[in-house]
DNA sequence: ATGGCTAACATGGTTAGA
């Protein structure tokens, strides 16, 4: 605990499935801060004291079978906010609070269905607003981190079969464009900042051994200020509870910081 | 070929994910 700092972020799809997973997970995987997306569960189920148990709280803000987000800590989580800011939206999409020192913003972005539909169009009016968002954020907290699934694979790298996905939603121009614009605020994608492996992805679908096959996408992001991102000492992608019996689809992703 | 898995809600089949 003592300067370092790790964060973690995991779409675990419906955080009561998953439980076991996560105390599994947690048993191996040293992390002091942890996004979930995707836990389905409305606030009054919220297994807290089965965290607790795993020495994790926080701030939840969930909705009942779908989306669903939460900001855990192994020591507390102050000045929480539930949503964006300003922008009225019915979905459980964002937690953000302050863990020694670390401003961390938990998102969990649309998926957007199909490119053109009004799912997509949501995607990118959402995005539009989460960028006004970071931006305050950037100006109020030097050391920031913005995590989750962001429902982009931000370069071709990041796809296992770019010209099967070309145009596709996830990857299309309008999507990268909304994700390069946060990073245009001064938040770097922290991973590519250290080595990998080649076919590095965070997310396989069920579907036709797409795991086995490695047919996946990049998709959940570590993003960091880039005060903070000076800071990172390491970023990977956990692929190990993908391969445990009846998995979330995504894995999840780490950052280690150096901090005071 | 628009399927294929998985989960929620419900208890059969639809909605949604990515």
């Amino acid at each position: 605990m003592s300067g370092s700092l790790t964060i973690a972020s995991w779409n675990v799809n419906s955080l009561k499935v998953r439980l076991e997973h996560l105390g599994q997970w947690l048993a191996t995987a040293p992390i002091d801060v942890l996004g979930l997306q995707e836990t389905k569960t409305v606030d009054a189920d919220f297994p807290e004291a089965q965290l607790q148990a795993m020495g994790l709280s926080g701030a939840r803000y969930g909705q009942r079978t779908y989306n669903g987000v939460a900001l855990l800590a192994r020591t507390p989580v102050s000045d929480v906010v539930l949503g964006i800011p300003g922008y009225p939206d019915e979905q459980a999409r964002v937690v953000a609070g302050t863990v020694r020192g670390v401003r961390v913003v938990d998102v969990y972005v649309p998926n957007g269905q199909a490119v053109d539909s009004d799912k997509y169009r949501y995607k990118l009016e959402w995005l539009a607003a989460l960028e006004g968002y970071l931006r305050t954020e950037l100006a109020k907290y030097p050391l920031l981190a913005v995590i989750g699934d962001f429902n982009i694979a931000p370069a071709d790298v990041d796809v296992h079969d770019p010209a099967a996905w070309a145009g596709q939603v996830l990857v299309s121009d309008a999507e990268r464009s909304a994700l390069e614009r946060l990073r245009g605020l001064g938040l770097v994608d922290v991973f590519r900042a250290f080595e990998q492996h080649d076919r590095s992805y965070s997310w396989w679908d069920y579907r036709q051994m797409a795991f086995r096959r490695k047919a996946g996408l990049r998709i959940d992001l570590i993003l960091a200020s880039t005060a903070l991102a000076a800071r990172c000492t390491a970023a990977r992608i956990d692929v190990e509870p993908r391969r445990w019996e009846r998995p979330s689809d995504h894995a999840p992703v780490v950052a280690t910081f150096q901090i005071e």
